[in-house]
DNA sequence: ACCTGAACACCGTTCAAGT
DNA sequence: ACCTGAACACCGTTCAAGT
């Protein structure tokens, strides 16, 4: 995409137009390729003319992240097997994740998205634990170590340009497995401990 | 600590002394503060010097990433109740990383250590898991899981200079007993799997 | 309001040269 | 073997100025 203006034309930048250049790059090139600088140049601009559309290079990857969450599938919180559901939220978030593997370092660095689309998902799933039985503050505890291990089961699926060296036999499909089979043992957990505070309503 | 040297005479630096230096300028002024310019700085040569000592910036984080694994208490593999073993190392490796909070960034980075400590202290997991009744794939999944539990809840709880704009009410003790939680319902699910399989041996 | 040129204050790493 | 000077190829961000 050259730039085609005459000298002294406005480029006509916007934040979305900033935001979809920035993600082509990171599809193309990569986390470590994407520099205000490279953007700039990609853009037909001089790099500090970014600023004029976004805050700062973070906050550029912010919204990034978050609109990356908006593909994720969230289950009706109401018609659905509410663990059956919470698996479901979570697993579309993994294949989120890993379509959009570039940015996997950058939910690692930011400990996850925080925009909309996330505190959309996360009332889901705050629905989802209630209806599981889970509440009070037990609720956003396990919200967060659902997270935790999402975001951490992607990253350790990616091979990442962070870490070229690390060798590993492991397929898609096994780091697949790996991830279900530890939310499962974590939705167990909670499941179980959950039911088990149903018999003891005053401790 | 000044550079007392005369003009030509050796610095004499070492392996060890480079990364001593580096542990020091890390706790002083964190993770974002390590450049090999500020280290060289520190230790009075010249950024290039550095070179003939370490392989890379990365190569150096990684050192001391597994050096700051030797702290962790390890259980003797053969005594105790095994998962009651497991909850002690994965505690006591997420206290080591909070006393390193500045270090936690990094450990995302890289996806955990990968030195010697880090190898010894998986094996010590998977022998703990191997008398849970965990074994076979199972048991490398489940270590995985565990690892990416325990450093995903040590980022959450710290307050990296990396989002310094994130608002939290929760206390260090609130963490905690988070990662706490997480542990056990892990443990719990991770468990009872493995009681389910003892039943079901052909399967 | 939007953009440029120039600059500030940095990075990690390499290379040839000196002792 | 160990270290320096100089350079290469970069960063994110700010500021004054132009249209």
């Amino acid at each position: 995409m050259p730039d085609r203006r005459q000298p002294g034309q406005r480029a006509g930048l916007s934040h979305a137009a900033v935001l979809a250049a920035a993600r082509q790059l990171l599809a193309e090139r990569g986390l470590e390729a994407l520099s205000m600088r490279a953007l700039a140049a990609r853009l037909g601009v001089s790099p500090n003319a970014l600023y004029s559309h976004i805050e700062s290079k973070t906050g550029l990857v912010d919204d990034l992240l978050d609109d990356t969450l908006a593909a994720v599938k969230a289950p009706d919180p109401d018609v659905e097997d509410p663990l059956e559901g919470l698996h479901a939220l979570m697993a579309s978030t993994y294949e989120v994740l890993l379509v959009h593997a570039e940015l996997v370092p950058a939910y690692l660095a930011r400990q996850g998205a925080r925009g909309p689309n996330a505190r959309r998902l996360g009332e889901v799933m705050l629905a989802l634990l209630q209806r599981a039985g889970v509440t009070g503050p037990d609720a956003r505890e396990a919200l967060h170590v659902l997270i935790v291990h999402t975001i951490g089961a992607a990253a350790f699926a990616t091979r990442s340009p962070l870490t070229p060296d690390i060798p590993s036999r492991a397929t898609e499909e096994d780091h697949r497995a790996e991830f279900d089979r530890g939310l499962q043992w974590l939705l167990t957990g909670i499941n179980a401990f959950a039911r088990h505070e149903e018999r003891l309503p005053s401790r």
